[in-house]
DNA sequence: TTTAGCACTTTAATTGTATGAGTGCTAACT
DNA sequence: AGTTAGCACTCATACAATTAAAGTGCTAAA
């Protein structure tokens, strides 16, 4: 169905006014605020007319309007403007997305600055079949190895195993090579399962340090499957939650790992991805919106951010925000990749 | 002042019960839970008389009791018998701080631990004092580096460097040296202003390298003053802030850094330190307990762990717990000094 | 097609009332 | 002297009744 433009005007003042104020939006509040050249009454015409659409929803008869998803939905594809970042954001993103260390960093980086501009929980999932590039092991002490492994997306993960025996440089060195032969390529996930098939086979002489590095390693990948979410506390800034029951679903909602990660799947076809309340199949879902940025390079998908909030968020702002961290991401990568390949 | 008998049973009773319960205790309560075998205005006038000197306090005069803080102290100084972890809570500590990596994922463990045993955030103070014992640049690829700090508590920190230009071995290995010679047994803190100095003067043949890596190592290390805290979102189940704006302040009182800081230095001298309340001087901290675990090895003092918490907590599971964690400590730090001595 | 006007509905805030928990005190009891 | 029963008193909490304000939908007129 096609709105008639001043059903478009009514609507995205009902979004960007519910936005701001989280309180329902009423005719009048439209007319005074938003400068319509017509009456509440028309408006009011109007405003029954999306609601009868399905566009905007009324709490009870006597409050203003609420945008429903298809609301928002509408907005988004059709009436929202593009916001330009302010200088005080784009210099704060510019300082904090440094570009210093791996991936990862990377990603924690961004996490950091989207739930401070936008005061919103952040999501990260990174290395997305992710595999493995090449693996170090260095000697740290005697009886002290360093376990680096770095992925083809550039994250580096590493880890300190503490030997009973003392190792030479020369097994060490040995060893390296072997885990490289039989390893570059692993998937990540699956490190685990190789390298406990290499130890009971090929590789079994070295098993006195291989089980305490299996171990270690396992330690370490399990690690960041947890660490997930950023910011959870932001939430409880906002009206949506002044009910601590609400804010406890939430962040139960966010701990159910599955949950996330099945909504996450959906927004994968393109780079910018909105799921609003019940377009998630997900029930628990039904009152949040998902805005993800998939980050990739030019031949590969990295990771994916992304903002969780009520369906009530600044859309504008947060795709103005995810689109420059992209592009700054893409330099950086990019960079990055040139750096190797130039090699 | 001294208490007889009596009113230490009460007293003890009222905090028991108040810990499980959150609600004010009443003489009636304490009749029929903890048998006394007196009447309920028998301990009403004992009541009247420990809420007289001080050890319980009345929110308004239809209640009952609450402890204060000189209650809870006297409680934790004189009353509290030591609880046994259950057999649950032993398994599943033994499981989780395994002892992998290096000394901060132990911290890590040991918070992840706390918080779930004892539904509280948890902060963490590691490597006050910390002294660089060794840097090593490991040769990622021809433009990337890995950076590893090892700590003389044995904290290892590592971080990526990108390079624009490619570095040969013989490079790395002289750089290598010639940090080791110059940061050994510098304060962590204080390694940027040394790495500048340096790059400055002696090794500024090498600054073209030197200047990305001091960038790299500051970015490291600025990261952990600030993962202080852990699963802060566990509070939202306390009665005490059933109020948002409680939880709210709470929040924010633990990301107000120095608040924290200042109120740990206190908890120093030993091992197991209590704070309760106004104890601190801090007005934020009234309302709340720090109860923090010193870890400390047979010559230095490795880190914090805290216990951060409304007053009313379960002193008893909590010291248990944190007992239990330092001896688990204990063991795995004096075997890692074993093995590094035994090199 | 638009608008003024008005009746209607519902929420939120306010006030009043009843209930119950728990006290402090007094006088009697052991 | 220590303990207890009994009772008046206080305050918090819950609930109902009342009111005011917000915003609607509808009708009739412009």
């Amino acid at each position: 169905m096609e709105l008639d433009d001043r059903k478009k005007k009514i609507l995205s003042s009902v979004v960007e006014d519910y936005i701001i104020s989280a309180e329902p939006v009423g005719s009048k509040t439209i007319v005074d605020k938003y400068n319509l050249e017509y009456s509440s009454a028309t408006i009011r015409n109007d405003m029954k007319i999306l609601e009868e659409s399905g566009y905007l929803e009324q709490p009870h008869v006597s409050a203003g309007r609420v945008p429903s998803t298809k609301g928002y939905r509408y907005y988004v594809d059709n009436l929202m403007k593009e916001k330009k970042l302010s200088m005080v954001d784009i210099n704060y993103i510019d300082n904090t997305i440094t570009g210093f260390g791996d991936t990862e960093n990377l990603f924690e980086q961004a996490a950091k600055v989207i739930s401070k501009i936008l005061l919103r929980p952040t999501v990260l999932t990174v290395k997305t079949q992710d595999l493995l590039e090449n693996i170090k092991i260095v000697r740290i002490s005697d009886k002290i190895l360093l376990i680096v492994l770095m992925s083809q997306s550039g994250t580096v993960k590493d880890c300190i195993v503490k030997l009973d025996l003392e190792v030479s440089d020369e097994i060490v060195d040995e060893l390296t090579n072997a885990l490289n032969h039989n390893l570059h390529g692993t998937p990540l996930e699956k490190l685990n399962i190789v390298l406990n098939s290499i130890v009971a086979n090929e590789l079994n002489s070295f098993s006195f340090i291989l089980t305490k590095i299996i171990d270690s390693i396992k330690y370490e990948l399990s690690k960041d499957s947890k660490k997930l979410s950023s910011n959870v506390e932001s939430i409880l800034d906002l009206p949506e939650f002044s009910d601590i029951e609400k804010a406890k679903n939430f962040v139960n909602m966010l701990s159910t790992k599955e949950i996330i990660d099945t909504s996450l799947e959906k927004a994968k076809e393109n780079e910018l991805g909105i799921i609003i309340g019940n377009e998630s199949n997900e029930v628990m879902l039904k009152d949040y919106t998902i805005i993800s940025l998939n980050i990739e390079t030019s031949d590969k998908h990295v990771g994916k951010i992304s903002v969780i909030s009520p369906k009530r968020i600044d859309y504008s702002k947060t795709v103005a925000t995810l689109k420059y961290i992209n592009s700054k991401f893409k330099k950086i990568l990019n960079k990055d990749n040139e750096k190797e390949g130039g090699s």
